[in-house]
DNA sequence: GGCTATGGTTGCGGCATGCAACGCACGCAG
DNA sequence: CTGCGTGCGTTGCATGCCGCAACCATAGCC
């Protein structure tokens, strides 16, 4: 399995969305990442079809984002946890989380909160320079070539 | 034009992919955040098809994420820009380039880099807390219903 | 008039998706 | 040992979206 529709080229942005563009990927991994685990949970949670949920099983598993594992011998079960990999992509959930709560909630409020366990309050996730420790923001940067540059 | 597939579900995750989800619509918002903002410009740097980059285009202008505006009267001639709504999808650009350059960057090194504007310095974003602006994790987090929450 | 540039729209064929049915391995009740 | 339920997918078919190429429309220039 492949799609190799955005892998060649020379852009994080496109190689991630090779990973996990298709809109299905991302609510798997939320579903993944809140406990909801095994197929026919997924599918109930999500009404996709069996199908495309087997696909993107085992595309996200052949990318190494979930891991299946069996969790019971004898009847043979298996059930899906996220990967190191995996997790990390769950920060971009957070991030989505963020834009959507903000844009897209309505005056219902966001449907679900996160408490952060290093201070045990209420927040959300906020973009930081990684050097100087201050926010920043796509209109806060330079955009120049790096070492990967296409040719 | 609606997709409403993922719209009407009580998640910030779903409703953000009701705007972005479809793959190419992240890679439009890259290319207009970084100057190429003409249809055929577009097309050219995409390899997109012109009828999928027309909806595209109509889509991302109907949800406010771009505006269209005249550059030029005559010949009427048009150019896409990025809203402030749309600005703020960049964000989650970003975090989508963080990850793919420490996943699929490989040993060329990433493609591009960030330059911060108020240290100067070559960096990346980072997830922090809004509330004690210490680092903030997928990981890190708890999960709690909020007031938008399903019934 | 002929040529090019910009910004799309249209028609067609094929791949992907949704939906429902089927397969199959196992455990359990009777 | 027969039948039923659960867990996990796989298969077949009809529909829909996509990629591709062609076409259209306006405007400027020679």
């Amino acid at each position: 399995m492949q799609r190799t529709q955005f892998a060649d080229m020379a852009c994080s942005i496109a190689r991630t969305l090779d990973v996990i563009g298709e809109p299905w990927s991302p609510l798997i991994l939320r579903d993944v990442y809140v406990g909801i685990n095994r197929f026919d949970q997924l599918q109930d949670d999500l009404g996709i079809s069996r199908k495309v949920l087997a696909q993107r099983l085992a595309w996200l598993v052949e990318q190494d984002v979930l891991e299946r594992r069996q969790y019971t011998d004898r009847p043979p079960r298996h059930e899906y946890a996220l990967t190191v990999k995996g997790q990390e992509l769950c920060d971009l959930l957070l991030v989505m989380v963020g834009w959507g709560d903000r844009w897209t909630a309505g005056q219902a409020g966001p449907p679900v909160l996160y408490r952060h366990h290093a201070c045990g309050e209420i927040a959300h996730a906020e973009l930081h320079c990684s050097h100087c420790d201050r926010p920043m923001r796509a209109t806060d940067i330079d955009v120049l070539p790096g070492p990967g540059a296409a040719p």
